[in-house]
DNA sequence: GCTTAATCGAGACGGTACGTCGCGTCTTACG
DNA sequence: CGTAAGACGCGACGTACCGTCTCGATTAAGC
């Protein structure tokens, strides 16, 4: 993903340029009011520069977040029973997206995006699909382990523990909270096998 | 919530033109994409007299949101065992998600509007649960009449069950189908008392 | 050309609440500025009353302009030499230039429109007609009387007359002004026969 | 006065797309109904170009007037005696006022576009004043010759020589014709010395 | 070190949409 | 029936950004 072949200094410093003021400005003024013409003045790079190397305002932000923070890393929990490990997922889960720099944040503009573009869509669908492997090869462990019975779909059950989480964010005024999320999980996951 | 001394007919007959014209364009480009000239364009109603009546976008899309949510029927299941009656409001759900003149096919606008106007969050959040209320109250008599658990968290069941058809609605390029239903259900509600 | 079957008494009340309002408009804000939906709010009269009483912004003006001091009155100069009589003339001309509720200062608008319109043109040559028509008299009783050369072109020396004065108020920063009439219509008239 | 270091070609084609359009809609429609929008939709050239150039259709028009007034030739008759040199001026000066690519065509626009702008006040002065150079000079020549009596104020005799013509060409519907030029000269110009 | 080609900033361009104002027409209820 | 009130479609306003485009100036690269 990093750029190797940086040949021209000159491209690697205008890019982080525009990548620091757009996060600036994403904290400062949200995804709705930044536009390109802002990340330019702040960032004293071109507003043609800047369309030299990204394609669009989504562009530049997911670039943003990107760099922000390395990729949104993933945390594997440590070895230990799911319903722990699960619970350790979910938690960060919900501090990701009240986390105004994270990908997460930008949720409801790339669903509806995706709704709209059929590349955003596949953008969108492998964002989930990589957000939520950890959880599910935690899922498939513990069923291969004998934790859970070995028959269960895994990735609705997934599905399942995420989505409250999700619905919850989307529609309600008060999202999941983490203290919440054992009872979540004790009532999603089928009774861990003596 | 009708205005009843309606004295000039104009001011009505201009509403419902506007209010139809945005469901239309929010269910083809979405909230970002739509604009109030364009909803003056479709609707044959003129700028300013949108603007005399609402004073922004926000407030446009949540009344036709509001509007369209009216005119969206809800059917309660007949009585029978709760697996049954779940899967039968489950299966219309999907139904309505995939049926373009439902609110639900609108969902992707929705929530990018929600979370750029505190009104429309409001507003979602009123719609969600009335929308839910019909598996709620499924899962409430259910508790009540002793077929399921009655320490039960039925609200969250409610969205665990709905969860993942959203999840796969809104993030995979393959929905959830019709006959996937009973072994979601079946995976999610707790074993029935026997 | 007062309204002599003047049945409704509310009509009258209208006409004279939106000439005054005019009237006032004009001195505070000019011409340029003044619109219907101004004299509407000021008079109290309904945008759609004036509409049924003017076709135009002009029109009220016009009709406002002729009120506000009846049909902007003509003096003719006392009996006197040609010489003194027209310099009288000229002079109130020049003050009637100057005064902002003189019918004179809506002379430019009063030149481009007719250049538009047929009809405008019209009531423009009628007005300037009328306007020089005393200058005019005056000139032919002194051509009759023998104090001119009985062979002069009455109109085009009227027009001699007049011309500098309204070229200076038209293209100049500075109008003639009253003392220099004297001189000007020594230099036009032709000498008066001893 | 024209800008030497015009970087970008773009700029002075745009100016005088625009100033062309202008000069058009001046003649065709006068200085009122005259719009930016309309200037912009002749002319090719986006509205907020125009804005980026001229801050008010004041500005534009003034700029228009000028460059229109800098094509416009300024021919000086032959030597002679006065007389015939003054008729030849007058004579030209009713031709222009005839002649649709000539500045004098759009008089009435320029008369009414100096009531509403200081700038183009300004303007119309010193476009009158250059226009009337020849005729005054034309005077003074015949002045310092002995032609004329030397005492005589060539700049009002001047006015008073194109005074009527302009007169009768906006309030009257007969303007003057070119064989009335004549009698006309020999009414004003005081009786050349024999 | 000296080209020379890539990259840059500055900003003009044609556009679209904004939200406002005034137009002149119209509809309604009131007196 | 004339009125006040005010909604209507319309068109222009002047502004903000869009994404594209030309520029010369700057700078790094390979000669």
């Amino acid at each position: 993903m990093p750029v190797v072949d940086d040949l021209d200094p000159r491209i690697e410093r205008s890019r982080l340029q525009v990548l620091a003021a757009a996060v600036d400005l994403l904290r400062e003024i949200g995804y709705g009011a930044l536009t390109i013409e802002g990340v330019a003045a702040r960032s004293g790079v071109a507003k043609s520069t800047i369309y030299r190397h990204w394609s669009s305002k989504a562009e530049v932000v997911a670039d943003a977040f990107q760099w922000a923070h390395g990729l949104d890393p993933q945390d594997v929990p440590p070895p230990g029973p799911v319903r722990d490990r699960v619970v350790a997922i979910l938690r960060s889960t919900i501090r990701d997206m009240a986390t105004s720099d994270r990908l997460a944040c930008m949720m409801p503009a790339l669903i509806d995006a995706a709704e709209r573009s059929g590349e955003i869509a596949e953008l969108a669908q492998r964002v989930a699909e990589e957000k939520n492997a950890v959880l599910r090869s935690v899922l498939d462990e513990a069923a291969a382990s004998g934790e859970l019975e070995p028959h269960v779909d895994t990735t609705m059950l997934a599905d399942a523990l995420v989505g409250p989480i999700l619905v919850r964010r989307l529609f309600h005024r008060t999202p999941v909270a983490v203290e919440d999320i054992p009872a979540l999980v004790d009532q999603i996951l089928p009774r861990v096998s003596p």
